[in-house]
DNA sequence: GACCGTACGCTTACGGCGTAAGATTGTCAA
DNA sequence: TTGACAATCTTACGCCGTAAGCGTACGGTC
């Protein structure tokens, strides 16, 4: 009859699904930050009501670990053959690369959350590369820690500027001209260095820090201390 | 009359500030996190209604971005004389003690905000540690970023686990009986090396990396490759 | 075909949030 | 006493997460 057998809303058929909805929330995310994504825009996203969702997803927290999972899945397990540090290095180049994607990651990274399956995976094979590579249990706990801290410090450190930048290309100078620059020189010269055009073949900061800590760590390993 | 001239609600005749508007932000987030500050709570907080605090502060962003700048207004500024690895050792752990203090800072670094003059000032006084030290600007700037991402990244990986182990002493147990052993052989030694006790003379985590930057950049100094 | 449990989506409602707009009050100079 | 002005309070709006309960469509059993 003139009821719809087959033509009503044919979008509509996909069936929620906790991936689905997790995928959108990225998405959401990933476009308008964290502050963008709530229960009701997610769901008007995927063509429902709000308490729809909650049938595939405990509650917000849950929602919010979920993505992170699918965070962590993203980045490059470390290689097992070959240089360890050249391995650790690619590894921790693709995790910035996915904070940089996902910039909301990291404000999720305080907040305690149940245990997610892929960042247990991701640590597991960051920590077995290091041990592959000759550093003892105490060392590779000690390195694991001092490589993270820089990922996550860095990233963290990064975002609001390019936030800024984003908004306003010329911030920098902006900044520089209400900075009082004869009661704080030394951060003066510092914006200047970072307004410089960058020289090629300069590893960025992030790859700065990043050597300096494999270089260091290397080098404790060769020494023998254990 | 019987009006009263005097006596009237004595404490309450302390008037708001913003300076008091601050400190009662801070202590809140401090007892509670940032999700237990509110307008209304810090309102009630102060003996007052939520809209009054608008005259003392221009709205929530504004309240965290003073509250922050409290917080780097803690941090002690390295020492001008002796040597310099010892005095940004020293800042480097007044960092993390602070941020340890005031856990909810942490999120706040994500979120930008217009100019804090305390963090400037520390900014600049770090900056011009390192140049006083013998760096040249251009390594300034790399030593800066490494250091201060080493602090905000490794206080943001311990944080969630404080809170953990806060509220249930036996988390690590716990998390362990749980963790599929054969499949993450290496983050169950990890998981064991942090159970164990403190080792007398044992610098602890954070002290590790920092320490690995240190002496990294001290070698880069010596090599004069700049 | 009749029946029914189950899964999924919808509706309504509650208390809390940040804050815009305007009314009220306390203080002090003239 | 009066008037100004700033500090505070009151009310209201549109968001938020989510508890409770309702309607419906489907798959398996007789």
């Amino acid at each position: 009859m003139s009821t719809q057998t087959d033509q009503a809303a044919p979008e509509s058929r996909i069936p929620l699904s906790r991936d689905r909805v997790l995928r959108a929330g990225v998405e959401l995310a990933d476009e308008g930050g964290l502050e963008s994504l709530s229960m009701r825009r997610l769901a008007q996203q995927l063509g429902v009501e709000a308490m729809s969702l909650y049938h595939h997803v405990r509650n917000k927290q849950d929602l919010l670990g979920g993505m992170l999972d699918f965070v962590y899945s993203e980045i490059q397990a470390p290689s097992s053959e070959g240089d360890w540090r050249a391995a650790m290095r690619c590894t921790a180049i693709s995790f910035h690369d996915v904070l940089l994607r996902h910039q909301w990651a990291c404000s999720l990274f305080m907040s305690p959350m149940g245990p997610s399956p892929a960042r247990l995976r991701y640590m597991d094979a960051v920590l077995g590369r290091l041990r592959s590579a000759g550093f003892s249990a105490d060392m590779t706990h000690h390195a694991y820690h001092a490589l993270d801290s820089h990922i996550v410090g860095f990233t963290l450190w990064l975002l609001p500027f390019l936030a800024f930048a984003k908004q306003q290309p010329d911030y920098a100078e902006r900044f520089l001209q209400e900075l009082p620059t004869d009661e704080l020189p030394h951060l003066t010269e510092h914006v200047h260095v970072h307004m410089e055009p960058e020289r090629p073949g300069d590893v960025g900061e992030f790859e700065f820090g990043l050597d300096l800590i494999l270089e260091g760590l290397e080098r404790m390993r060769d020494a023998g201390s254990n």
